[in-house]
DNA sequence: CCGATTGCAGCAACCGATTGCAGCAACCGA
DNA sequence: TCGGTTGCTGCAATCGGTTGCTGCAATCGG
């Protein structure tokens, strides 16, 4: 099937290369016999408009930016995939742009997307990007943030950290927990700011002690957290400890494994995600389930009213409870 | 900064817009002061050449697909990752396209890259794609294919699912196991119908009993070849499992946790793929590890040499053991 | 029966680049 | 001094669509 381009349709069809492209642009602006007849002769010569020359003269496309720190991360994935559909429905074509963490990429991204006209994007935030600084950028201005509460004046879409850690330690609570630690992940993020933040607010309005395992840096935080476990007196260990995100209770999970410490029998050890990878786990996880799926859906939303009126909206979700087996009552 | 088009640059700098053209896309071909200058004005003004226009006028653009079938399995998402940076050195952008495993999305996902005049394609095939059919799309012509064997007369990188399982059997051997079963991922997948036909042939030649726990349907496999192993009479289970990848071998491990089944301790288990995350599982994963960043950058370099060349080569990679936790010594 | 409205199609400029061809000045060797 | 190169730059067509404007015929109201 050779390029086909409009003037060959036109040709074929015996009108004006115009009269085609209304036909396929603005159907009530040419008469039904004549539409009827182009788009059969463009079915029949395998015709389909050029994205590019479209893009080119109505300055605005279809291709939508999804940038992200990390596609390796889960999180990250199911986000992806359910914004893909998500964007799918609407008509635009999502582009997913990853940054490694790097604010400079996130901002190339975001100038490069805007050279191909899109309309707006979506950026799920890595630790060190600053809103502020991201307006300054040309797409920045039409851009809607995920995960990530704020705010500045660009819309968003977040789930509540407070409620979520609300749910989990009820949920311990409820299974005798009294002390319960936290691993805080990446501690740059910001969702893993605000989730600290909410236990330790949770912590000094219940009364419990506020028991934090800092273990810094990325992938390694659940096992410098399994460390300070172990090594802790075995009458002043949590018997629960709730993980910044999932894939730190991974982590946290794997180390104490490791390290002989069995789970839940030991200790209960909640998630904060909802990832898919969590019924696949030993033990299966426990954890604050994010509706990713309508964060997807949402962030479209968003970006398509913020066209509109200019408005930027935040919206955020409730998440709930994925009880699994990491999590048991309290050992005595 | 507004939009700036090459026009207001050669405006600005005296000179006519092809020489500003030029200037950027053929630098020996203009006087290096004249050069000099337009750069500096163009620095100043901030502009950057329109990737559309460009695209459009030259027939070819700097937009690659990567076709997955799911970006949710870490796999892909380590794939895309190498292939993200290595696709980003040589100039490209690379678009991810994921499909859902359907045929036709991946056809549709090739002709509208076409239209946006993508140089080459890379494709990770699902279940269900035929690579004659494949060629038959616009962009099927050049189209390079990871993870999957074949004759085919487009050009492929993968691993030798071979000396992987060999890798995988040897070392267990080396572990005192005889009793070595195989759990078989998503049937219809060629690298698990290839990996599960190595393993036939090796357990063959070596004389050892071929166990399959077939397990059927995607992400159940693991529950399924779970409940057969622990539904096999003691004497009659075998002391080690290879799994298809190494997501299929998280599941089985999980659902064989939720049995109450120890491992390493009761069953070895293998993976195969040599994912990150199997550094935080519990136990951490012994696997066979896929080059998956060599892939990617091998990948590209095919497709250059298609468009070059026209040969389409086929390269296969050695695979090697990546020793964790989930393989001990046989149990007596 | 006539002027005004309406529906539809064509014309041509435009989006932002690239590139073959032509023109011009400087420079070459004889 | 002169014809021929060489090196740069300008001209204008082109890539594949979109859209404001114009023109034409049919229809309408009075």
């Amino acid at each position: 099937m050779a390029e086909m381009s409009i003037d060959d349709v036109a040709a074929r069809a015996g009108v004006h290369r115009s009269t085609v492209s209304r036909a396929f642009s603005r159907p009530e602006a040419v008469n039904p016999t004549t539409r009827q007849r182009i788009l059969e002769v463009a079915e029949s010569l395998g015709y389909q408009v050029s994205p590019l020359a479209q893009a080119l003269r109505r300055k605005t496309s279809n291709l939508v930016p999804l940038i992200v720190p990390d596609i390796t991360n889960p999180f990250y994935g199911e986000l992806a995939k359910t914004m893909a559909t998500a964007a799918a429905e609407k008509g635009y074509q999502l582009v997913l742009c990853v940054t490694g963490g790097e604010v400079a990429q996130t901002n190339a991204y975001l100038t490069a997307l805007q050279g191909m006209y899109a309309p707006f994007g979506i950026v799920a935030p890595s630790t060190s990007v600053d809103l502020d600084e991201l307006r300054s950028v040309a797409l920045g201005s039409r851009v809607v943030v995920v995960d990530r509460v704020d705010k500045a004046q660009v819309p968003t879409v977040t789930v509540d950290s407070a409620e979520g850690i609300a749910l989990a330690v009820d949920h311990l609570r409820g299974l005798g927990h009294r002390r319960i630690a936290y691993v805080s992940g990446i501690s740059g993020t910001y969702t893993s700011r605000d989730r600290l933040a909410a236990y330790e607010g949770l912590a000094a309005k219940l009364e419990i002690p506020a028991m934090i395992l800092d273990a810094g840096a990325g992938s390694e935080a659940g096992e410098r957290a399994a460390e300070l476990f172990v090594n802790t007196a075995y009458e002043e260990r949590p018997t629960a400890v709730i993980a910044a995100n999932d894939m730190v209770a991974f982590a946290l999970i794997s180390s104490l494994g490791a390290r002989g410490v069995s789970i839940p029998d030991e200790v209960s050890v909640m998630g904060f995600d909802g990832l898919e990878l969590g019924s696949r786990s030993n033990p299966r996880l426990t954890t604050v389930r994010q509706p990713i799926a309508d964060m997807g859906a949402i962030a479209i939303d968003l970006a398509e009213q913020l066209l509109n009126d200019g408005e930027a909206q935040h919206v955020v979700l409730a998440p709930d409870l994925l009880i699994r087996a990491s999590t048991a009552e309290v050992p005595r």
